[in-house]
DNA sequence: TGAAATGTTGGGGCG
DNA sequence: ACGCCCCAACATTTC
């Protein structure tokens, strides 16, 4: 038992199935409760535009509801995430600090030299799995090395990795809470001055409370046709806990119990689950390979040599491109901070393999627009669409940016919702409109190169360039 | 969680 | 009735 301790909020904004807070609720007699804004250490994993926004809001739903607990989250933004602990630790008399563990390099080497300075003050500090289902170190190959390719790695989680246990929101009420000096949410200016920020949220639910609902009535209505409609981006059929879970709000462990013990058909579960293995084994990934973000995990691909052409890049980031399906996912990106994961992977093929440009480019574009931007699932994600990843598609998988929109938007509806100056095309030229008859778009009054570009680049020639220059690539 | 090129098969039209 | 061609449908290979 510890007289006063810190309960240290990071990426755990809630109260259900956090291990480091319902020991800390347990341990101790006095709780401080703190959320440290530390940008600068956090190097590539510095916040995202979009990110911020989400968090400044998931902040506000988490201080209210601790609140109506009479528990003060405390916000401070700081230089040094020590130094502000260091100062807190000596001011209120704590002994001891609690916090749940992340994996991003940059934050587990801060957080490392954390816990060995608060040690040598003579302050006790101890840390708790909660962000993952399992803990990277605990899940190797028979030689002892992390895995590299996913359908081993899911065997051997399935087969030898049992989950933790779940635990219980704590019981609030009988634990003393501080009220001490602190930053205002405000003060963080998580909010930045573009016009997208509210309407951007008006697209999803904040909060753990929320959260919840959202996921449970996710589980119970569109988890047994999960695997079938997660790939129609205009059909509500993915669970959307991405930014949820990046940020804590949710216990992933909590989701898999839900879907373990719902009604849905097995396979449809399966499916769901091991989409959520997807995201450990990115998280896996960039805590062995801690240059993912920046650096081709085959180095061999290090020798590409990308466009850099910035008209290409803004054509793509504004949803200019000429090609609907992908104009409408970047469109959606930009207005809600959220993508279906099918365009992204359309949208990501046709940046790479299309337009030439570097997946660091489009790791970067994401980093800063994505709700649910997390440092492990954006690169893995990039680096598998370029071929150059772990478990990777190979890299003459070239999407086809009108045959994707036909088979997964095939009424065009998705098209006509982001790319309104469309939707009167019909649906025989939705995903093509350069190939429209001239009668048609005059009908429409639809002039394209003015109204909407003409393609940027022809699909068919630049994957035959795509192809040759990989060839070149695996010759040298 | 590709697409395009190439190969194979089999039904039907037709001399 | 037969051979031939066409081509859609499907399978396999290649990038």
């Amino acid at each position: 038992m510890s007289k006063a301790s810190i309960m240290w909020f990071r990426q755990d904004l809630r109260q259900d199935d956090n291990h480091a807070f319902y020991e800390a609720v347990k341990q101790s007699e006095k709780l401080l409760c703190v959320y440290i804004y530390a940008p600068g250490e956090l190097k590539e994993g510095a916040l995202g535009a979009a990110s911020k926004v989400w968090l400044h809001h998931s902040l506000k739903v988490f201080q209210e509801a601790l609140a109506e607990k009479s528990i003060e989250l405390h916000l401070f933004e700081s230089e040094s995430t020590l130094g502000t602990l260091k100062k807190l630790c000596k001011e209120h008399n704590i002994e001891k600090v609690f916090w749940n563990r992340l994996y991003e390099p940059a934050i587990v080497e801060r957080d490392k030299k954390i816990k060995a300075e608060l040690k040598g003050a003579g302050i006790q500090a101890e840390s708790f799995g909660g962000h993952l289902l399992w803990e990277p170190w605990d899940v190797k190959n028979k030689s002892g090395h992390p895995y590299l390719v996913y359908t081993p790695f899911w065997r051997e989680c399935m087969r030898s990795h049992s989950l933790r246990e779940l635990k219980a929101a704590p019981k609030l009420s009988t634990i003393k809470s501080f009220k001490v000096p602190c930053d205002r949410l405000d003060d963080l200016a998580l909010l930045p001055s573009r016009e997208w920020k509210d309407s951007m949220m008006e697209s999803w639910h904040v909060g753990e409370e929320q959260v919840r609902k959202r996921t449970k009535s996710f589980i119970s209505k569109h988890l047994k046709d999960y695997s079938e409609l997660r790939n129609h981006p205009n059909v509500d059929g993915t669970s959307q806990i991405s930014m949820a879970l990046h940020f804590g709000e949710l216990s992933v462990r909590r989701v898999w119990d839900w879907v373990e013990s719902s009604k849905a058909p097995a396979p449809a579960c399966e499916v769901f689950l091991k989409e959520l293995t997807w995201r450990e084994f990115a998280q896996h990934l960039l805590f062995h390979f801690p240059h993912m973000p920046k650096r081709p995990l085959k180095s061999e691909f290090a020798k590409f040599s990308w466009s850099k052409n910035k008209k290409y890049l803004q054509a793509w980031q504004k949803g200019m491109t000429g090609y609907p399906i992908v104009d409408a996912g970047m469109r959606q990106l930009w207005q809600t901070g959220w993508m279906h994961n099918r365009v992204r992977m359309i949208v990501a093929s046709f940046l790479i393999k299309d337009l030439f440009l570097s997946w660091q480019q489009g790791e970067r574009w994401f980093w800063d627009t994505l709700v649910d931007a997390d440092l492990a699932s954006n690169s893995m994600g990039w680096q598998w669409c370029a071929g150059s990843g772990a478990d990777a598609a190979p890299f003459f998988r070239i999407f086809n940016p009108t045959l994707q929109g036909e088979r997964f938007d095939s009424q065009g509806e998705y098209v006509r919702r982001w790319v309104p100056e469309l939707s009167k095309l019909p649906k025989k030229w939705i995903h093509k409109p350069w190939l429209a008859d001239k009668k048609i778009l005059e009908k429409i009054n639809l002039s394209l190169g003015k109204d909407y570009p003409l393609p940027i680049v022809d699909h068919s020639a630049a994957r035959e360039k795509a192809l040759s220059e990989y060839k070149n690539l695996s010759k040298k």
